[in-house]
DNA sequence: TCTTTCTAGTTGACTAGGAAACAATCCCCG
DNA sequence: CGGGGATTGTTTCCTAGTCAACTAGAAAGA
């Protein structure tokens, strides 16, 4: 009888096209920012620095979906670039505070116009209300899957 | 005057959104894929060897979206894994062809179903015209970008 | 108080992948 | 033919993460 099972294709999964496509706009921004020698994740870290004055590594580290670990040293890497710094705590001696260094703030501007240059060359083949679909699909599942995160690949 | 430059959000692209939900659903993917000591590229790489009876690693990185030197390697753990083979090519000395051992053959659909899972826990919390339309727009940058992704019609 | 337990951050071992140099082989053109 | 360039797959070195063990310090409880 032939009873071949079913096997659903790779096309045929979400999480497949989202990986594809995901990666490829990623790829396309690390290539961006290689010229200002910064990564993905350290653009992602230094302008969530931008915003908030005081950020913990822990924080961090939750919001950006890496582990402590990474964020320890994709801190190191970034005040060896001398554009974050670590302060201590006062209160709490284990504790630390992250902030951006002049010449990180001074760089952020730069990045957020590439980002968005990325953005616009990435989604820009879609329709102006799509872009704003697939934003709104894209956070309803954030939102109902209650993950904080952005991670690098 | 306080002339503040504007820098845009990290909520306002797209990519971050895409990067933040692909990133989730792949390592949601990958930690039920650990059970059966597989990883997410493992994964890929088995199916579509599991339709396609003769493909060269650089046909295979192409559609991975992956470098050769990166598929050489996973050929390298699947083989390993007695998964996969390599078959040299008669026609062509410097090329070979990859394919399926029986073990790695058997295991693609219980690999498929744990797929389906996954698309099924992340994406659920859609509608499913809603998951209809992201599909849609996955692929249509995929296609108006023209990304490696599969050969898919 | 002092001791146990928890928490913050760091570190080391390990993994997957990219970039580029490489060897072998093929192919084309003189 | 035969030699120079393309192409196939591998390898080496490097980067950026994870995980788990570790250190230092804080907190809670007897």
């Amino acid at each position: 009888m032939d009873e071949t099972p079913p096997v659903s294709s790779l096309e045929s999964h979400l999480g497949y096209w989202l990986r594809a496509v995901s990666n490829n706009v990623s790829q396309g921004f690390a290539r961006k920012l290689e010229d200002e020698g910064v990564t993905v994740a350290e653009w992602v870290f230094m302008r969530m620095l931008f915003d908030f004055e005081t950020v913990s590594p822990s924080e961090l580290a939750e919001a950006m979906g890496m582990t402590r670990g990474a964020i320890s040293k994709l801190a190191d890497r970034l005040v060896a670039k001398d554009l974050v710094e670590r302060r201590a705590s006062l209160a709490d001696k284990r504790a630390q505070t992250l902030a951006l260094k002049p010449a990180g703030r001074a760089r952020v501007p730069v990045l957020a116009a590439l980002a968005d240059g990325n953005d616009r060359e990435f989604f820009g083949v879609l329709e102006e209300e799509e872009r704003g679909e697939l934003d709104r699909l894209l956070r309803k599942i954030v939102s109902k899957r209650g993950l904080a995160a952005v991670t690098t690949d």
